[in-house]
RNA sequence: GGGUGCUUAGCUCAGCGGUAGAGCGUCGCCCUUACAAGGCGGUGGUCGUAGGUUCGACCCCUACAGCACCCA
């Protein structure tokens, strides 16, 4: 026995998980006879520690995949982690700019090895952070998004996305962030109300003789944002707006920059909102860009790539000659001249002063001047949405600019190939519409297709340079190739320009000016070819989420299908061949707040490549949908926030760091810490003093096994839990039950060694078997439902209240009896039911499980070296397939006792009634006590079977019947079974006391019988409700009716 | 404005068309030889409001209120 008196997690957890890991427990076993099962380990990204969210996440695909790995499927956690381009990047400029250097001090090259050298030294921290929670993904297989394999499949889908016609380039409105000077994902920008102003401004007829509404000499229009006045094209009105109507076609000049605008009609105008009257800036508001476009306006950017006004000098700093660029918008000659002539027009037109002007002194400064123009109708507060970058956290500005989509819109090409919605989105919305993928809990699926129903082209370049940079390079002339290589790219150019070459040749009458234009191209070519320097790549890198889209299956090996990968140490990591079978995963574990940038794009990717021949058909075995798909199941797991519901922000205080919890941490400590990255004092001060409020005594130890337990319990279907620490706490004296049970079993089986199922002599034994394999049924159907928080109770229950409360104290008694069979069977029995649970609980628990396991297999004959090695305790639900031992293993947990099992259910009522009739009556617990029966149980028999354990249970001396007709002296009593239960008060109890007691118990059975008269009362309810129904409610009529004879009996005697 | 949820014991949450549950807290009694991080017993709810369906509603339907989140 070598067990601690109490359970000490820290002492138990650091050893086991090297033990699991050295001995392979956690990769795929090749020879494991089930289906395969694999889960996507969602990349936490290298910028990353660990907080509750992913430790809540982890502890439910922990628990999935050894409940899997337990039951014989062959399993495979793929973990790694994402490269967070801006995120990533941003933190390294940080460091750079502590030392007074920017990224272009260093040169592209320079500050891209810098990132890596910056990722190889932190980028661990949250593996360790992973191996301290236990989960036990397969660290041997771990990939980064950036690492060669996966890079290739980024080129690989760049490319033959681009060649299908499906990635175009083009000047569209993005979100920009002027800070991070990068155009950032609309998932990127969060909406915040703030206070602002809506201002409103007369512009006048460019017609003086014309009168408004109001008898004004123009129009009045309310804006939240006066300074893209300067880009106005035009006002819009509601085509059936009548105070307007009469204006439509006629023009206005705009305040202090003179410009004549027309009025158009266009009715997304709201007539209701301000006047009715909507200033259009199309290339700065993303709802006048759609005007802009419906109306064919043109639309001048008046704000530069930083948010100021332009000036001649931004028209100077994009030129590559005078500056590098200040950010790698404009690649091709064509485009940078484009740009630049558009701005030299808008510059035209703006007023010498604002040139230059942050955009928020350009307002301060046109409102002051509309003013004094005498043009400014009304300044009221007005609340708006602003958009904020998640990233910068800067408001973010829409802004023109050429960027790179994936299209998701077009059902055909212009050359009539299918266009993205076609081959993109529709098979990714028919992947859940047709069920190929479910989303847990359910109505998640509404919220996926919603989004991809309304899904716009997904803007993938990203002006940074920490990422895969975009495989397309451009000629002087302003072609773009694409390829995946320069080579490759010039190559295939050439091929399609042969090949229409060709067409054009077979062709009646041959054009022969064109055969010259494409011949000359392909000569031109070829000189790139030997000339790469003349051609410059893309500056851009992808988003993150398109190498994080391709993670199902750039992680198996793809697109190297016929051979093994390695990693950068020579490691094989993957090999298709072998590793498809993994696709698709069981499972995949998120949060709501990625379904659009990661689930709903993996299913993309995913069903368009996965078995993609090269004409566009699919490989047989993955013709179906449903085999394309790379995951089955999609588990949207709930955000975890703090005990009064409240987010978690460390600007609140209320985070919690999950190695806290586990490890304890004291005040002073947890102070420095939560503020250490805090700047500014108020906010500091105001996280310090709720933290001293919070945790006066800091936070003590649980450990991981008593936080997976909590993260387990409350992993309910609910969109939110809330984190209290309370829980948490009493789960950890949940595992130092379980481990006082087991220095239980092992006190008492010291010596002792036996093997397979134990006889189960005594009723004891076979009722707690009974309830062992219950349990695991309910157990199974949680786990199949991703019930996690029923897993946890159905097990809490079996081990608090079956085991220890009643097996382990019905054992006792066997233990310490005369009947050594009993004695040793029983102690074969707790050992064989403690192992099983043990083996239940591992999943959720794997610490202390393996602890206690360790000590407990040797008595058993058990050799498995890890309960990992274990199965899961599971009834097969195909008996009939069985053979051999397995066949008897069924049997033995599939047999039921109803007479034993009814003797113990039957003793649990007696002694409850028992204990609670001493205890309201104040009886010392330690104090022994006679029990007088009056009358006859309805089943002696049964009663005479349980009577010597109902003795030892409740401190009773003896049992006496009363011989009939005698009456029972001064006594409290309680009907049961039957008869009538007295315990003796002469000495004991005061008769006000058991006067009380029973006053009460007849209030609470009047009430009861009252109920069931009311129904049995009711002709309709006796009518209508199904006969077992209503022949329940009499029973229970029947049962009251007794109880109140009795206790009116003894009422009347106590007097 | 559109959508999705939630409202059950002091707190955190399960729940089911047929006698309202768990954990934590709280109160009382007990240091009973696995465990005081424990044992035993108790207290505590007109299941958000108002209608409707039904023999019967916490559950199904409708409306309303409050709260939360997502999208525009």
């Amino acid at each position: 026995m070598s067990l601690p008196t109490s359970f000490e997690p820290g002492s138990i957890e650091s050893k086991w998980y090297d033990y699991w890991k050295d001995r392979g427990y956690f990769a795929p076993d090749p020879g494991a006879p089930g289906d395969t099962y694999c889960i996507l380990l969602p990349p936490p990204n290298v910028t990353g520690t660990l907080h509750m969210g992913h430790a809540f996440q982890q502890t439910i695909m922990d628990a999935l995949i050894r409940h899997a790995r337990m039951s014989g499927r062959r399993t495979l956690w793929q973990g790694g982690t994402d490269h967070a381009g801006i995120a990533t990047q941003k933190i390294v400029e940080n460091q750079l700019a502590a030392e007074d250097k920017t990224r272009h001090d260093l040169g592209r090259e320079a500050f891209v090895e810098r990132v890596w050298q910056w990722k190889k030294h932190s980028g661990s921290t949250i593996g360790k952070q992973m191996q301290r929670l236990g989960a036990s993904v397969d660290g041997s297989r771990e990939r980064f998004t950036m690492d060669a394999g996966l890079s290739a499949a980024v080129r690989k889908v760049f490319v033959e996305w681009a060649r299908a016609g499906l990635i175009y380039r083009g000047k569209r409105l993005v979100h920009w962030d002027p800070v991070l000077q990068t155009a950032v994902s609309d998932l990127e920008v969060d909406n915040e109300e703030r206070d602002g102003f809506l201002w409103s401004i007369l512009y006048p007829f460019s017609d003086e003789t014309l009168r408004g509404p109001n008898g004004e000499r123009g129009l009045i229009v309310a804006t939240t944002r006066p300074e893209t006045m300067l880009g106005d094209v035009a006002v819009a009105v509601h085509p059936e707006d009548e105070r307007y109507k009469k204006f439509i076609g006629k023009t206005l000049t705009l305040p202090l920059t003179g410009r004549e605008i027309p009025v158009i009609a266009d009715d997304y105008v709201d007539r209701e909102f301000g006047t009715g009257c909507v200033k259009i800036t199309p290339a700065h508001d993303f709802n006048d860009y759609a005007i802009g476009q419906r109306h064919g306006l043109p639309m001048p950017s008046v704000l530069t790539l930083d948010a100021r006004i332009v000036s001649p000098q931004d028209v100077a700093a994009d030129d590559p000659e005078t500056e590098p660029a200040q950010a790698g918008t404009s690649q091709s000659e064509l485009e940078r001249v484009t740009n630049r002539l558009s701005m030299t027009v808008a510059i035209g037109r703006i007023p010498q002063v604002y040139r230059g002007l942050d955009r928020y002194e350009a307002r301060k400064q046109i409102v002051a001047d509309l003013e004094a123009q005498g043009v400014l109708r009304e300044t009221k507060p007005h609340k708006l949405q602003v958009p904020i970058s998640q990233r910068s956290g800067a408001v973010i500005e829409p802004m023109l600019t050429d960027q790179w989509f994936v299209d998701l819109t077009r059902d055909v090409l212009p050359d009539g190939r299918p266009g993205g919605r076609k081959a993109i989105t529709e098979p990714a919305l028919e992947a859940v519409r047709s069920g190929a993928i479910k989303f847990v809990p359910e109505n998640w699926s509404t919220t996926y297709t919603q989004w991809l129903e309304n899904i716009q082209d997904w803007c993938i370049s990203r002006q940074l340079w920490w990422g895969h940079r975009i495989p397309a390079w451009y000629t002087p002339s302003g072609d773009i190739l694409v390829g995946e290589s320069l080579e490759e790219a010039i190559d295939f150019e050439i091929g399609q320009l042969q090949q229409e070459i060709g067409r054009l040749k077979a062709g009646s009458a041959i054009d022969k000016a064109r055969v010259a234009a494409y011949e000359d191209k392909i000569g031109k070519l070829e000189y790139f070819k030997q000339h790469p320097d003349m051609l410059g790549q893309d500056q851009d890198v992808l988003d993150t989420w398109f190498s994080s889209a391709l993670w199902p299956f750039s992680t198996l090996g793809w697109p190297n299908l016929d051979g093994p990968v390695s990693n950068e140490r020579g490691e094989i990591v993957a090999d298709w061949r072998s590793d498809q079978a993994f696709l698709p995963s069981a499972v995949l574990v998120t949060g709501f707040d990625i379904i659009f940038f990661w689930v709903a794009r993996m299913v993309m990717a995913t069903t368009y490549f996965v078995g993609r021949n090269p004409d566009g058909s699919y490989t047989p075995e993955r013709q179906a949908l449903k085999d394309r798909v790379p995951f089955r199941d999609v588990y949207i797991n709930a955000i975890v926030r703090d005990a009064e519901g409240q987010k978690m922000s460390k600007s609140k205080g209320n985070t919690i760091d999950p190695l806290d919890l586990i490890d304890g941490i004291g005040l002073e400590e947890l102070v420095r810490k939560s503020t250490a990255s805090l700047l500014i004092p108020q906010v500091r001060a105001r996280v310090e003093k709720r933290i001293r409020k919070d945790y006066p005594e800091g936070i003590q130890a649980v450990g991981t096994d008593a936080l997976r337990f909590t993260f387990a319990a409350l992993a309910t279907h609910g969109r939110t839990i809330n984190f209290d620490l309370k829980r948490a706490e009493g789960y950890k004296n949940f595992c130092n039950k379980l481990w006082n049970a087991a220095r239980f079993v092992l006190m008492n089986t010291e010596g002792f060694s036996a093997s397979g199922e134990p006889p189960l002599r005594t009723a004891a034994e076979k009722w707690i078997h009974v309830r062992f394999w219950e349990t695991m049924k309910s157990v199974a159907e949680n786990f199949a439902a991703y019930r996690f928080d029923l897993v946890a109770q159905d097990l809490y229950q079996f081990v608090w209240n079956d085991y220890c409360d009643w097996f382990v104290e019905l054992a006792k008694l066997a233990l310490g009896g005369e009947d050594q069979a009993a004695a040793a069977s029983t102690r074969h029995t707790l050992l064989v039911v403690l192992e099983a649970a043990l083996r239940a609980l591992h999943p959720i628990v794997p610490f202390i499980t393996e602890e206690i396991w360790q000590e407990v297999a040797p008595r058993l004959r058990l050799d498995a070296g890890s309960i990992l090695a274990r199965p899961y305790p599971c009834v097969d639900p195909h008996p009939e397939r069985l053979s051999g031992a397995a066949l008897d293993d069924f049997r033995a947990h599939t047999r039921r006792f109803p007479l034993e099992s009814t003797q113990i259910d039957t003793l649990i009522i007696a002694v409850n009634e028992v204990r609670s009739l001493r205890s309201q009556l104040g009886v010392s617990p330690a104090r022994q006590l006679p029990l007088l029966i009056e009358g006859q149980f309805d089943d002696a028999g049964l009663f005479d079977s349980i009577a010597p354990m109902l003795r030892a249970l409740c401190r009773v001396e003896r049992i006496e019947y009363l011989p009939a007709g005698t009456t029972p002296p001064a006594s409290a009593a309680k009907p049961l079974f039957g008869a009538v239960v007295h315990i003796p008060l002469a000495g004991l109890i005061d008769l006000d006391a058991e006067r009380a007691r029973v006053a009460k118990e007849l209030k609470r059975v009047e009430t009861e019988i009252a109920k069931c008269q009311a129904k049995l009362g009711s002709a309709t309810f006796v009518a209508n409700a199904p006969a077992a129904v209503v022949e329940q409610e009499r029973q229970r009529l029947a049962d009251w009716g007794l109880q109140l004879t009795t206790l009116r009996e003894h009422a009347a005697r106590l007097g």
